[in-house]
DNA sequence: CGATCGCTTGATTCCGATCAACAGGAGTGG
DNA sequence: CCACTCCTGTTGATCGGAATCAAGCGATCG
């Protein structure tokens, strides 16, 4: 457990105001194995797993949030998803070893489940094998998803992104970023510079106002869907 | 049923030589569940089904090739995955419509199976069911993988593209494309323009060599793993 | 108060898109 | 059989959007 430097503590104070604690999208694989959960804490920018490591763990996030990515030989990096609260990753069905690697964003708490535990349940219990496996579809379907943003243009993609985080966490208009301008660039397929000027460019056009550089608040949602173009 | 005119019985008559008809990704899900597959014929360019539709069947091509993809509103594609034959598509867990399309590249054969047929195996049978989530789980990766591939320059997609292309089928150096420059182009992200530009320096390059533009020899597979900068 | 960090803004470059023309092969019809 | 068209792929010229290079700004912290 990370000792917390006073600089962290206060970057994890506001964590809480950012998501609310448990998000719609959470889906209890059993309260059986809820129980089974080890509360366990990630500070800022500490590794929650490796690529390639030993996948002996499933994950939910309590509160904070984390990025889920790969990287290239040269250091681009690529990543595929955001977990906030409610969410949960880690999981390698038929792969005993983490295809990705996972970071915490923010100071994290996220609840620990065995692997070999997960799966045992799931063989005696049908219900919770088959969560399981739909819990690896939503996947399956927001990296199809990811896919398709990645072909469009800069303004087109940051819109998106922005509805996305909108669409998760309280849905009110005011959207809260827990990650930098890097985490969402390689989220996006862009350059920070990129991102920075096409937030700014939104603002100008009225479609979002900034009251700080991670809190955006969705001032025209039609003109955002608009420039979505899904 | 389609009937096949004489250009693409022709055309058909290629498909064999293109990929061993049984791969070795092929993962049987189980005897029982092999024995229900209808054999069904999609000619070149007919949907297989399209985003929205219900998700009544699971399919495994026999022969030839088959593209999945979302589309934006103006147009612009997004080809996921091609498969080919040994491989399974369009299992939809958990959601009854399917989220992509999917088109007969080539002409087509496939085993096609009843989707409630196949969930009421997996209820019965814990393996099948252990198979399904695994088939879904290699998706992922597979899905993964291809959104670090869409932040890569064109030179280093094309390189990628080529290899795995290489990695199915017959192990050779002799690769042969059963799917068009636009395909390829909105599988990698690219228009056609760059992946035949591209193509063609790779062939100056002495990395591959094209004997039609279908039909590649990869010449230097090391040159080429270099500039897939995976 | 100076240093560091995250973000924004400006100037310029460059890769891939776009626009355009053409080539080769296959099928069609005279 | 040949002329024609259609289709797919290649190549060339130019353009444009995002990357890169570079500077500055405002927080927070030591």
């Amino acid at each position: 457990m990370p000792m917390l430097t006073p600089a962290l503590a206060a970057r994890r104070s506001e964590s809480p105001s950012i998501h609310t604690p448990c998000a719609v999208s959470t889906y209890p694989l059993s309260d059986t194995l809820d129980m089974m959960g080890a509360p366990m804490a990630f500070s800022r920018n500490e590794e929650i797993y490796g690529e390639a490591e030993p996948a002996d763990y499933l994950y939910k996030v309590v509160s904070g949030a984390v990025r889920m990515y790969k990287v290239l030989k040269d250091g681009r990096r690529q990543i595929g998803a955001f977990y906030l609260p409610g969410d949960m990753f880690g999981l390698e069905p038929g792969n005993d070893e983490h295809a990705s690697s996972a970071e915490a964003i923010s100071d994290v708490t996220v609840l620990v489940f065995k692997r070999s535990a997960v799966l045992a349940l799931a063989t005696r219990d049908a219900t919770v094998a088959r969560r399981l496996w739909e819990m690896t579809a939503r996947e399956l379907h927001r990296a199809n998803d990811h896919m398709l943003l990645l072909i469009k243009s800069a303004e087109e993609r940051v819109a998106s992104f922005l509805l996305e985080m909108a669409g998760r966490g309280s849905e009110t208009d005011a959207v809260t970023l827990p990650m930098s301008r890097q985490d969402i660039a390689d989220f996006l397929g862009l350059t920070i510079e990129t991102v920075s000027r096409t937030i700014t460019h939104l603002e100008h056009a009225h479609a979002i106002a900034l009251t700080s550089s991670r809190r955006v608040a969705l001032r025209n949602r039609a003109m955002l869907a608009r420039l979505t173009a899904s």
